[in-house]
DNA sequence: ATGTGC
């Protein structure tokens, strides 16, 4: 391990980076920049490092805007991995006077979802198919009634869940229709920020605020890469009070979403990139990184507005992703509970300190706040309880990390065994079979050393694990 | 991340 460090310390130095690393936190910067802040990064010697990852906390770091601005500290959470936009994943930024749109990108307020059921695992079980068949038609094939009138999209992406229930409950219509409203209404508060920014209807695509009633193809739907919805049991209670606070007991059923804004977030990220491109000081040379911030004041909260107008309509994807699987237990087993446990976004620009921390790939940490990690596909996922450690920006990673590219895995010549791949005994649903290959098992790094080595530096701490029975993947 | 794509 050792010598293979030594060599992935002298490959950095050769490409500009001074790196220091103490066994434990990494400390990054550019040689050229003695000024900017260093990058830290949470990383066990056990784990697998990607140089270009490196690089890009570095750049990031290190980006500056000539109107003013700073960058105050850059943190990257332990499966942090290169992004292809610049950023790395699992990069926390915060900053003050700017915002980074790139910090974020395009998949805005990705997060997870975990609700519990009353529901024993036999039972369950025991009707897979049957529930396997209608949830695949609800997720793919579109058999979801998702329609809802322009006033509630319009609330929706302007005040969040809860300007979305309060024009639904005012006037029921399709998706409405499949909610328990009333439930919903409850569980709002375990929903992260209470389920609402601030946002503003005008930067989303136009589809959503026309006048009549918004059919929505891509709401309600799960999404690529490494979104999936998970069926899974809790498997080990670590905290039993806190666990049994939060609803949550050994042995029951549980479901795991991991899910974004889908094609809102894409429209705004894109747009955004461009804006900022276009904002530029004329004559101010282009950052190398290719990572533009923003400074002026109107733009900043401009690209907030839009930023949160994105998130707004990734709490409902993923409030509907929930409702469709709570709907189809009820009428497979009866009167099934299916609590929220909490939903949290981890790819999201938040107020911090007089400043903003924007986390691409890394869930809030603050303190007694539930913290979910899911592991890979076939991997246990941790439900877990932040400590809000300020070093390491009150923040956690968002899963195991992706330790092979997609296409390092499809290439022809790769061992691609059930077993090479990690799949064996693991039970997926997808449209596709590249999509199973892709999100192997094998693509992705451990996740118990990306747990433990949180909770020894007094990040977060385990409430409970949750092994999984079975996996969506679009 | 994205009805993608080394």
């Amino acid at each position: 391990m050792q010598p293979k460090l030594n060599r992935l310390l002298r490959a950095l130095a050769r490409e500009g980076l001074e790196v220091t690393y103490d066994g434990r936190l990494y400390s990054v910067r550019l040689q050229a920049d003695a000024n900017a802040p260093p990058a830290e990064v949470l990383l066990p010697p056990d784990l697998p490092v990607e140089g270009k990852a490196f690089q890009q906390l570095a750049h990031l770091a290190a980006l500056r805007h000539p109107s003013g601005g700073e960058v105050l500290r850059v943190r990257a959470t332990p499966d942090f991995h290169p992004g292809d936009s610049g950023v790395a994943i699992g990069s926390v930024l915060h900053t003050r006077g700017l915002v980074v749109p790139g910090a974020v990108g395009t998949d805005i307020n990705c997060g997870m979802r975990l609700h519990v059921a009353d529901l024993s695992v036999d039972d369950f079980l025991a009707r897979r198919d049957a529930f396997v068949e209608r949830m695949k038609g609800h997720y793919f094939f579109g058999t979801r009634d998702v329609a809802m009138s322009s006033r509630a999209s319009t609330a929706l992406l302007r005040d969040g869940i809860p300007g979305w229930l309060l024009e639904t409950l005012d006037a029921p219509l399709g998706c409405a229709r499949a909610a328990d409203l009333k439930q919903l209404d409850a569980e709002v508060e375990r929903i992260h920020l209470g389920g609402v920014l601030r946002g503003n209807p005008d930067w989303a695509p136009e589809a959503l605020t026309r006048e009549g009633v918004v059919r929505d193809a891509g709401l309600a739907t799960i999404g690529g890469g490494n979104h999936f919805v998970e069926v899974q049991r809790v498997e080990a209670v670590e905290d039993r009070a806190r666990a049994w606070a939060w609803g949550v007991r050994e042995g029951q059923l549980a479901f795991m979403i991991h899910s974004g804004s889908r094609d809102v977030g894409k429209h705004v990220g894109v747009a955004w990139k461009d804006r900022a491109r276009k904002a530029w000081p004329q004559g101010a040379p282009f950052p190398d990184s290719g990572i533009l911030p923003l400074a002026d004041e109107t733009l900043v909260s401009q690209y907030l507005e839009a930023e949160a107008t994105a998130a707004n309509y990734a709490f409902l994807n993923r409030l509907l992703l929930a409702e469709l699987l709570r709907q189809t237990l009820r009428e497979l087993f009866g009167d099934v509970e299916a609590p929220l446990v909490y939903d949290v976004p981890h790819n999201i620009t938040l107020p911090h300190e007089g400043g903003f921390l924007a986390r691409k790939g890394a869930c809030p940490a603050a303190a007694e706040q539930p913290v979910i990690i899911p592991g890979s596909m076939g991997a246990t996922s941790f439900l877990m309880v932040g400590c809000g450690d300020a070093r390491a920006l009150e923040s956690a990673s968002h899963g195991a990390g992706r330790a092979r590219s997609r296409f390092s895995l499809a290439r022809a010549g790769a061992d691609q065994s059930e077993a090479a791949l990690g799949l064996k005994g693991v039970d997926c649903i997808s449209l596709r079979e590249e999509r199973r290959v892709e999100e192997a098992p094998a693509a992705y790094k451990p996740i118990r050393p990306v747990v433990d080595s949180q909770v020894e530096a007094g990040i977060v701490r385990e409430v409970a694990r949750l092994s999984p029975l079975l996996t969506f993947k679009a």
